[in-house]
DNA sequence: AGCCCACTTCAATTTACCTCA
DNA sequence: ATTGAGGTAAATTGAAGTGGG
């Protein structure tokens, strides 16, 4: 991160984030120790972070051994956390998604390390792209460079940000058509079983019986005149031919 | 050339589980 | 025995890269 920021105020502002938190250990390791970062981001009086590219607030306090934090978003709404841990989630991506901003705009990897940085998009970011979304799932190229210029992120993000939507909008639809063919299936099933244990008890009649003399009145199906069954397909004789009153017996041996 | 899609990579984040005080 | 904090690994998520149509 070669590019060291003063901010609006002329202060070199250097947030480190090494106070204890319920925040994965793994994740702050891997985030930066201490993190320069630029205008967009400043602290305001009372330990309030402001983001002014997404004009959201942070506000942090401590009580006695326990920190909190409360976030205070453009919207109005006002979001409350058990500790802290979210909330330096969140700088961190606030801060960590400026930074990526910087080093792309810079034409990036100033600090010769050649990692990939990702880049997550604030909710404000994300909510306006879902918005967008729901009226039209593609864009065209004004569109595209119109809604870059209103999220401040590059066409290029967009560009990706709704190819990766319409990915997952697919997937979902895949699994909710599998869901019903599963469904289907399963009916299927059941109903061969039925079926199957019907043709069982049917067979069974025929080797107590006569069947052409003891059918049950109440039965629809009726014995082949030539062969004398009521099981027995043309294709395997040791399989069961049934037919009901609206076939062809003849036609069926 | 530019766009889309499918597939893939990988950093960030969440979840589950464990240990210990 | 119970509870909460802290640590870790595995799983998941999602932004971005790649290659082919």
């Amino acid at each position: 991160m070669g590019s060291t920021c003063d901010n609006i105020y002329g202060t070199d502002l250097t947030l480190g984030l090494g106070f204890s938190s319920t925040a994965n250990q793994k994740s702050r390791k891997q985030a930066p120790a201490a993190i320069r970062f630029d205008l967009s981001l400043s602290l305001t009086s009372d330990h309030q972070i402001y983001d002014q590219k997404t004009e959201n607030k942070v506000n942090i306090s401590s009580n006695k051994d326990q920190l909190s934090a409360a976030s205070s978003y453009s919207n109005g709404s006002v979001k409350r956390e058990r500790d802290i841990g979210s909330e330096v989630t969140q700088v961190e991506r606030v801060i960590s998604s400026r930074v990526s901003d910087e080093l792309d705009d810079n034409d990036n990897d100033n600090d010769g390390s050649n990692a990939r940085k990702k880049l997550r998009l604030t909710k404000v970011q994300s909510a306006l792209l879902e918005e967008s979304f729901k009226q039209q799932s593609t864009l065209n190229p004004k569109q595209k460079q119109h809604l870059a210029r209103k999220l401040n992120v590059r066409p290029r993000q967009v560009e990706v940000w709704f190819q990766n939507r319409r990915a997952r909008t697919k997937l979902k639809q895949t699994e909710v058509d599998c869901e019903f063919l599963k469904k289907c299936c399963e009916t299927l099933t059941d109903e061969n079983r039925k079926l199957y244990k019907e043709l069982q008890e049917l067979k069974a009649l025929k080797v107590a019986q006569p069947l052409y003399m003891q059918l049950p009145a109440a039965t629809t199906l009726t014995v082949c005149p030539s062969c004398e069954r009521v099981a027995g397909a043309g294709q395997n004789s040791s399989k069961p031919h049934l037919y009901g009153p609206f076939t062809n017996p003849s036609a069926a041996c």
